[in-house]
DNA sequence: GCCATATGATACTATCTTCGTATCATATGC
DNA sequence: GCATATGATACGAAGATAGTATCATATGGC
């Protein structure tokens, strides 16, 4: 389960990436404009930024920019920025030396192949083609 | 995520799957094979019979056997008797009338989709799948 | 220089979820 | 009648989640 802090990573990032290009912008502007607790937020960004997905600019006129193209960010990068573990269909999929019932279990195997599928499809998935398909209903953006 | 409990009801239910036709298996017994907490495993058997995958008898030489063919029970049969809601990707999954942010959101389309392939694979999983790749390796069967 | 504005870093707290235990009631075969 | 089995709930500890608070530091404009 996505939880509400990966949540708002991405409609933050998504609020980036509609307004990539025009320099950077506050974390009090994209609270506001998310509708984002504006404290948690600030931790949210700061961990966006230690992954390496955000730079950041300080003092009068800073602000936040993503650190590369929107076509070049994943929701995949995003989750894993935010909790490596969150997504994962079952704990033994990442720690199967944890799953003690048996030395072979195809709950196990089976559980992987859909993780990976997962994985791939998020991968798959860019801030990039996201803003595209919003586009079409320029009335629903998040306007400055 | 799948949390323990629906874990251990896999766990459960495979146990059973695999001593099927071989008339009512204790609670007892199922917690000792598969090294489950057996007061833990009394709760989630009780709503594993409620959801009807279990049928019980009570008192002596009762206790629990598959209410279908092994072919007709899926993983996902399971996760969603244990909980409705714990493998969505995301809660606007779910709650689509949730997620403010906008009237349209891409990234709710992306996951409804990505959802949908998961729930369709671990529909596609049955008790009986998961034993026969289990047999190939009879060593590590859990035993009467 | 000073100050408003911005992020960096971290500590704290309330609530919810998860995992597991405990208790008592009820049914049944021998 | 008693040992053995499930039915139904209540309870509790520990951890995760969601959000708040505080202080430090950097920077542009006056």
């Amino acid at each position: 389960m996505i939880t509400r802090e990966t949540d708002y990573a991405i409609r933050a990032m998504l609020y980036l990436a509609h307004h990539a290009g025009e320099g950077a912008i506050s974390a009090a502007e994209v609270a506001e404009a998310m509708d984002i607790p504006y404290r948690f937020l600030r931790r949210i960004l700061l961990r966006l930024v230690g992954k390496e997905l955000l730079v950041s600019t300080r003092g009068k006129q800073g602000g936040l920019r993503l650190a590369r193209n929107p076509e070049m960010v994943s929701l995949l990068d995003i989750v894993q920025a935010m909790d490596p573990e969150v997504i994962t269909l079952n704990s033994c999929v990442l720690k199967s030396a944890l799953c003690t019932r048996s030395s072979y279990c195809a709950v196990h195997d089976e559980l992987c192949r859909i993780q990976i599928f997962v994985n791939a499809e998020l991968g798959a998935i860019s801030l990039a083609r996201l803003v595209k398909h919003e586009s079409g209903r320029e009335d629903d953006l998040p306007q400055r």
